[in-house]
DNA sequence: ATACATTACGAAGAGCGTAAGCATG
DNA sequence: CATGCTTACGCTCTTCGTAATGTAT
């Protein structure tokens, strides 16, 4: 009766599944013990928080949803941040990485890390930028690294997933891939202004996301009609290249894919950043890690 | 057995009172439900938590301490962000605010609202910082101000305490209050890095904390001999006027003050910043004082 | 010796599943 | 009428308080 987080984990899970019996399957409980989790809930604010047939939250159930996946998120941050203290692998590393995000000078760090501890084992995955920040938390990596755009030397805009720390790990110029024979592959550069009614690929894993883009230029333009899924960049550039649409990414790894002219954006002036992302206790490894990309940029935050 | 809200909400007592006992009293259990709760808690997380006689967080403890508070507070902030749909209270604006921030700028935009909303009740109460994000975050306030100091056009470092908006207010020049018959009373301005021996109140819940002035000078010094608790600004001016030490306040704000001098203080560059503190979705009359301000000033962020 | 935490134990209650009810498409 | 949420009910496990036990200052 005191909006326990049991309760609060059924409920997110029926709204997410859009059904009790769902709910229940995936939780592992019975159909009936999800209706009393929700019920008790509703009991416990005193209002109604989920229509039933069909399934979807009242108002006050879309405002405890605002909350309620965060509160879960920090609570196994919490509990993965003492679990920390005990597993620590002092000869373990695991980097989170959003696709872009991975570049040359991470990799070099890493080099160079690896040349320090020999016998370090490196585990690194790369994913969804969302994700990143979520593996940080809940320690299932060890430091993270996220890329975006945002104006030069602002921070990136991440979402407020729980208590990290972040710092600037690289800035390169943003490049749009055209198709080789596309008549702007040969220009210096391009505005990003003019490209706002052009035909884009919304690749929201891989390359910067449109929605991102949108925002930094407010406008409204930049409408996909191409969605591409998951962070294979290769398969992006494939598209890119067959002429679907165009797509933003760091200038740098942009030059270096196939079938595709990477061309520096201008107007309105952004970068692409990267930023390392990680809580307040780093293990040992990560910390090394963070002082060698530290030290490098010379750019804390 | 799953890291449950009351466990942590006695634990978080428990280290709070540095006893079992005091903790029972003051939630309203007995001492030996408290023992249970630690025991259930430390069993889930597979850690001590709490060493005893003395009470004291163990390295563990000390991990989850530095997390329970915050998932409490947005636990509440969460029950209340409901509970503020249905109790809506259409004709009242409460505002939080830190002391040196209800100025007159705020207080014209208040009487402005009044005049717009005859009706309107108004509840104004003025408390230290961090109390202020958490009365609007628990919905114990519509609308919170905080002040603070920090290079010009950047934010305030809010303490990351929950979801919240946060709007620029007022930006106004820094100022050291000196006893008018002080030499340096006379000056045209003063530079805070020749202050850093001088003797200084150090008055957090009214002044510039002034380990705030320490983080932004970077530096050591601002060492107080004096401290002043609460949130009362003639109280303030008195000791300084008595000699008792220097203490910093917004111009306009420490001009008014009796029996002192306000010298505006440069080096390094700073401002006197108020911030805006809502939630997601303010009540109508906050949100309108939020447009009042946000027209006025026109930084939105 | 005296606080004060822990352990033992029984009673009250919370939580889950089974199964019967009931509404909606 | 069938799918799927709700309610009734009983069993079990949890959680609390009382009281006895342990343990440090």
């Amino acid at each position: 009766m005191r909006m326990d987080t049991h309760l609060l984990r059924t409920f997110v899970a029926v709204l997410d599944h859009r059904s009790f019996s769902g709910a229940a399957k995936a939780l592992g409980y019975t159909q009936s013990a999800v209706s009393q989790h929700v019920a008790a809930l509703e009991a416990d604010l005193g209002a109604r928080l989920v229509e039933r047939r069909p399934v979807a939250p009242t108002p006050a159930g879309a405002r405890l949803l605002e909350h309620a996946p965060a509160l879960l998120l920090r609570l196994d941050a919490a509990r993965a941040d003492v679990a920390r203290l005990h597993h620590a692998q002092p000869a373990h590393l695991t980097l989170a990485c959003s696709a872009a995000a991975l570049t040359g000078t991470i990799a070099r760090a890493l080099a160079q890390l690896r040349a320090a501890t020999p016998l370090l084992d490196l585990d690194v995955r790369v994913q969804a930028r969302e994700a990143v920040i979520e593996e940080v938390l809940t320690a299932r990596a060890d430091l993270g690294l996220v890329d975006g755009v945002a104006a030069p030397s602002d921070p990136l805009p991440l979402p407020d997933l729980g208590p990290t720390t972040t710092l600037a790990a690289a800035e390169q110029p943003l490049a749009v891939l055209f198709p080789t024979d596309h008549p702007l592959a040969r220009r210096r550069s391009v505005r990003l202004t003019d490209l706002t009614q052009a035909q884009w690929i919304d690749a929201p894993d891989t390359a910067v996301p449109l929605d991102r883009i949108r925002a930094v230029c407010r406008t409204e333009g930049f409408r996909p009609r191409v969605r591409h899924r998951g962070t294979d960049l290769h398969g992006l550039a494939a598209l890119a290249a067959a002429g679907l649409g165009l797509a933003a990414l760091p200038l740098p790894l942009a030059a270096t894919l196939p079938g595709v002219t990477a061309v520096p954006a201008d107007e309105p002036r952004l970068v692409h950043r990267t930023e390392l992302v990680h809580t307040a206790h780093p293990t040992e490894p990560a910390r090394q890690l963070v002082d060698l990309i530290a030290g490098r940029t010379a750019t804390a935050q």
